[in-house]
DNA sequence: ATCAAATGTTTCCAGTGTATATATTATCTG
DNA sequence: CAGATAATATATACACTGGAAACATTTGAT
């Protein structure tokens, strides 16, 4: 059947560019439908390939969550430095960092609980480690003068940087999990919860 | 063939216990298995009975997670309040708060995933609200005290609160998540990173 | 005693990820 | 250019999963 593909539609049976095209298929599918409805079979469908075809590219489906979610930490980082101006003081990088995380979460909540998620990603991947990278890199520079009250000790930059990765993605999943009650929080702005307090510079 | 089951082992057609033995068949396969393993066929099978009995007790798949969720924010609630003396002071109660929260994602983090995922539990179960309500009491009472730097605020007691819990369980989450550098965080203990800053008492 | 409700089983179905064998195309080597 | 080899995609089969439907057994109320 040489020419089965040449009759019927013309279509290649090499996609070309599978392995990018998976990935923001998979991505779709998280943004319109939710994490349940991400399968190997939907994301090989949506793109019109075999579900067996991603094997090559990801090896198991392990591999195609953990590069859809290593994308995730690339969108994330560019939130968190979304709308800066030219030379941003070190509070408005700040707020910028902690107000792009949190609507991150809120916009795209299956891809930001696939990017948290234990057992789906492959935690030793590069790609994967350079995008959380990029995110924990963002929060060092916003968190630099924070103090948190143990000013002059050791560890006192990467505690304060810990803190400020906590409380903002603590605060992110209570939000998502539905844990915070809207109209005891509604008053409360992202600011008013990850705040400037310990600020010396 | 009324006698089947006589002759073959005498076991009885039912169970008699059959809605708690299967939470405890499913806390159990979170703590020796993982979240991945836990599924409706695995449970019933663990109890020795077939895999649609559960539909009578839980509905479906998500009711038997929510029922089993809810255990978890017991029991979350049980080990913030360990080991605490016969009067303690607020301090002793929020440093156990915080070391319990944080222990038990660690000593039992499938369930801890289980507990904070979003699409698999009912999040308006009467008795997962009650359990998520419990651990929101314990730290209540842990922050009540806890200024943050924005005393006299109208909303000062619950913005502390809701800061405890961010900063407690975005550090119990990143930690699971393997996000922090062990190395980098070793030298930090969770009292460390979730300190008593603003305390006014 | 009888009848209804509660509780379990059996069977079937659509959907999932993955392993294996095979088909097609691209690329490298002579 | 020719032929081998690697890369890429398909087809098929399998063991899982949750759920629906029909049926069996037991309990409990009238």
């Amino acid at each position: 059947m040489i020419f089965k593909a040449l009759i019927l539609r013309a279509k290649k049976y090499h996609h070309g560019n599978l392995k990018e095209a998976l990935i923001e298929a998979g991505l779709e599918i998280l943004s319109e439908s939710g994490l349940s409805d991400l399968s190997l079979r939907t994301c090989a469908a949506s793109v019109g390939v075999s579900h067996t075809a991603p094997k090559n590219h990801f090896g198991n489906m392990n591999g195609l969550l953990t590069a859809i979610a290593a994308r995730g930490y690339e969108q994330l980082a560019e939130h968190m430095r979304q709308g800066l101006p030219e030379n941003p003081t070190r509070q408005e990088v700040r707020n910028a960092a902690f107000e792009g995380y949190v609507e991150f979460a809120r916009a795209r909540p299956a891809l930001f609980e696939l990017m948290y998620s234990s057992g789906r990603t492959n935690r030793d991947d590069p790609a994967l480690k350079a995008g959380v990278g990029a995110c924990f890199e963002i929060l060092r520079e916003a968190s630099m003068d924070l103090d948190w009250d143990k000013a002059g000790a050791p560890d006192a930059e990467l505690r304060a940087q810990i803190m400020s990765w906590s409380l903002v993605h603590g605060f992110a999943q209570l939000l998502l999990a539905g844990k915070l009650d809207k109209d005891a929080t509604k008053a409360l702005g992202v600011l008013d919860v990850v705040p400037d307090f310990g600020f010396r510079a």
